[in-house]
DNA sequence: GGGAATAACTGAACACGATCATAATTGATC
DNA sequence: GATCAATTATGATCGTGTTCAGTTATTCCC
């Protein structure tokens, strides 16, 4: 049975219906910005009444896991790709972490929108909300197999360690999209800065070669 | 010349309208929480009109700090002198961070709110502003005051070094309050622990006596 | 103190997100 | 294919944050 043409009439209504809400509300957050994209505006370019619209999404906040969703799923799987070819775990992480941000820097103030979601909405099961944990799930993993290689101290979880390197990640998006502090220049650099931090330690007795430029 | 007095008659009755506004959001975020309370009902019980609000400040949301500052000032005072009483990095910390935390589990929706506007609010130099900076300062000299005792290493800046321990914080705050994932009790001694790790390091050289409890 | 200039205030009006009673469409049953 | 229950769609309507043209209060100057 051909994926398309699967279920009845209602079904494949309603899957292009969303399919055009969902295109309409890329194209206007792209060109206009999230703020000032109205409802009714995507619904007129939808071709649906401006009720309809919220029966297919909770608020005009969800349209932006709508119009992410996709594009987050690539960026996954290339990152992963990237990862499984590359040896240190920090850059491992880098390959992950550095396609978010190069697409986040495509559109700012979209992305200040999307990462606010993200750290804000709690979690319905939906598709973002899966991937969010599979994504926490294969942080978790690199970090297992960065044991195994005797990279990262045994006596953690993989999920604890994962979440300490996942925590500067969060930091310098919110630092980047959310407080605006920090320029997009320094993000990959610090970011990566901050990850190998983490794992040499801060503590004195770890100090090493590689010293910080003072300013 | 008493402080009270000071200035016009104009900028008394200003700072006396600032102080009702203040004082019927602050009363009304606490009975009916935020979302639930509307722009009207507070310039209603402040005795001023509906418009005389937005005079002083930019957008309802504003008015959590103003309901914040004071709040968060004597938080950051008590936290700093309880730190000066201490002798570890990771304790001095907590000493300041788990102030927060206990004043924000008071009224987790109403913090939710508070949290999500300090990290995605661009940074006006207002007296919110002033006090984070201050917070990101203090916690800088902690660290330097550390690595004078030896008990960090002294090729980072305090600064950078302070940004790495900060992002275990902000993140916590984003899984207990923000996406809600982390359950209350979890919050102090899953921060604690970061903070340890940050310090210790995840690398394997490092590996300590301290083991997680596997699950 | 009177009058002009300026700053502050006000509530009606606006725009937009969301809802809901009603209408249209689809699918099941015969 | 006609009948009817169930599902889906619709746009007028509502509540609320925010604005703005008009009004009032304060200050300044003589």
């Amino acid at each position: 049975m051909p994926e398309a043409a699967v279920g009845g009439l209602r079904e494949r209504n309603k899957r292009e219906k969303l399919e055009r809400i969902t295109a309409a509300a890329r194209e206007l957050f792209r060109t206009k910005g999230f703020e000032e994209t109205t409802a009714r505006e995507i619904c007129e370019r939808a071709g649906v009444g401006t009720g309809t619209l919220f029966l297919y999404v909770r608020d005009k906040r969800e349209l932006l896991f709508l119009t992410f969703e996709s594009d987050a799923r690539r960026l996954f799987a290339e990152g992963k790709a990237e990862a499984a070819r590359t040896r240190d775990l920090v850059a491992q992480l880098m390959c992950l972490f550095g396609r978010f941000t190069a697409y986040y820097a495509k559109d700012r103030a979209l992305s200040k929108a999307i990462v606010q979601e993200l750290f804000f909405r709690t979690h319905d099961p939906g598709g973002l909300g899966r991937l969010t944990r599979e994504f926490a799930e294969h942080v978790a993993d690199l970090v297992a197999a960065a044991q195994a290689r005797g990279e990262i101290r045994t006596d953690l979880t993989p999920a604890r360690a994962a979440m300490a390197l996942f925590a500067h990640y969060a930091y310098w998006m919110l630092g980047w999209l959310g407080t605006e502090m920090l320029a997009r220049e320094s993000v990959e650099p610090g970011l990566r800065r901050a990850l190998e931090l983490q794992v040499e330690g801060l503590g004195a007795q770890h100090e090493t070669r590689n010293h910080d430029t003072r300013r």
